[in-house]
DNA sequence: ATGGCTTTAAACTAAAGA
């Protein structure tokens, strides 16, 4: 008989990250999409709300626990989840910052860490050496993490396109943020703490983007970059069955600018 | 074309995103 008792890291789990831009514009996008896709976790980043206003009622009848840190104007995560979230973390420890851009928590044993990693603007600005900074504790800090939770999962919007196949015309995007060498390096570095991006271990179509600009209609000429991602650890990128980008709710009305990545584990 | 589009907060304009 206990052979077949199914234990918590056996249980099929859907993994979800997606940058709303503004819970409070994109709540019913989110509702729907969650209708739609009942994943069991969904990460969310740039909330663009403080606490106070997070619809945690709304959530909550959709079926889902939620943890958050927002703040005015700019930034905020979330980690929205059908089972019981313990050991919930607000930023990385190690770095000092004014932006609400980390939240964590353990989940059916996995720790999930949701991160919305600076954008960096361009490369001789204040905020791309804040973006370095930022991605260097982050490193050392997950390198910690993954000591203490061997299955973990850093999902979110990571503001970086990791290879040239991650960007819709490499040639325009030379000399910019997102696709620089130093950036690259920082996200090489978190898969050299041998993770694996979720969405590179299986046949992808090739220009799948996960983020779209608004202007000159950015979608149409599927003008994007993939720079919302899952990484996981190994024990997780063994149960991993799938991952694809859900270009769906980009085509809504009002859509956010970014697009929904799903890893499946068995 | 330091433009294009969207959001927020505040105030009829500016900052930030990517």
């Amino acid at each position: 008989m206990s052979d077949f008792v199914i234990t918590a890291s056996d249980k099929h789990m859907k993994l979800a990250t997606w940058n709303v831009n503004s819970l409070k514009v994109r709540l019913p996008h989110v509702l729907k999409w969650l209708e739609d896709n009942p994943v069991d976790i969904l990460c969310l980043q740039e909330l663009k709300t403080v606490d106070e206003k997070f619809p945690l009622a709304e959530i909550e009848a959709a079926g889902y626990h939620a943890v958050f840190s927002g703040q005015k104007t700019y930034n905020g995560v979330a980690i929205l989840s059908r089972h019981p979230m313990t050991d919930v973390v607000k930023n990385n420890p190690l770095f000092e910052d004014t932006h609400q851009r980390i939240i964590a928590a353990t989940i059916e044993g996995i720790r999930i860490i949701c991160v919305y990693i600076p954008n960096g603007q361009s490369l001789d600005s204040d905020k791309f050496v804040y973006k370095m900074n930022w991605l260097k504790s982050l490193h050392e800090w997950v390198k910690a993490e993954m000591v203490r939770y061997p299955q973990l999962a850093i999902l979110g919007d990571y503001n970086i396109a990791p290879e040239d196949r991650d960007v819709h015309d490499p040639a325009a995007w030379v000399g910019m943020t997102h696709v620089s060498a130093p950036e690259r390096n920082a996200f090489r570095d978190l898969l050299g703490l041998d993770m694996k991006d979720a969405f590179r271990m299986f046949e992808q179509p090739e220009k799948l983007f996960s983020w779209w600009d608004y202007r000159q209609m950015g979608f149409r000429r599927n003008a994007g970059l993939r720079i919302d991602h899952i990484l996981l650890t190994q024990p997780l990128a063994a149960r991993c069955t799938e991952c694809v980008i859900d270009k769906v709710p980009r085509k809504w009305e009002q859509p956010s600018d970014h697009a929904p990545v799903i890893a499946t584990l068995s």
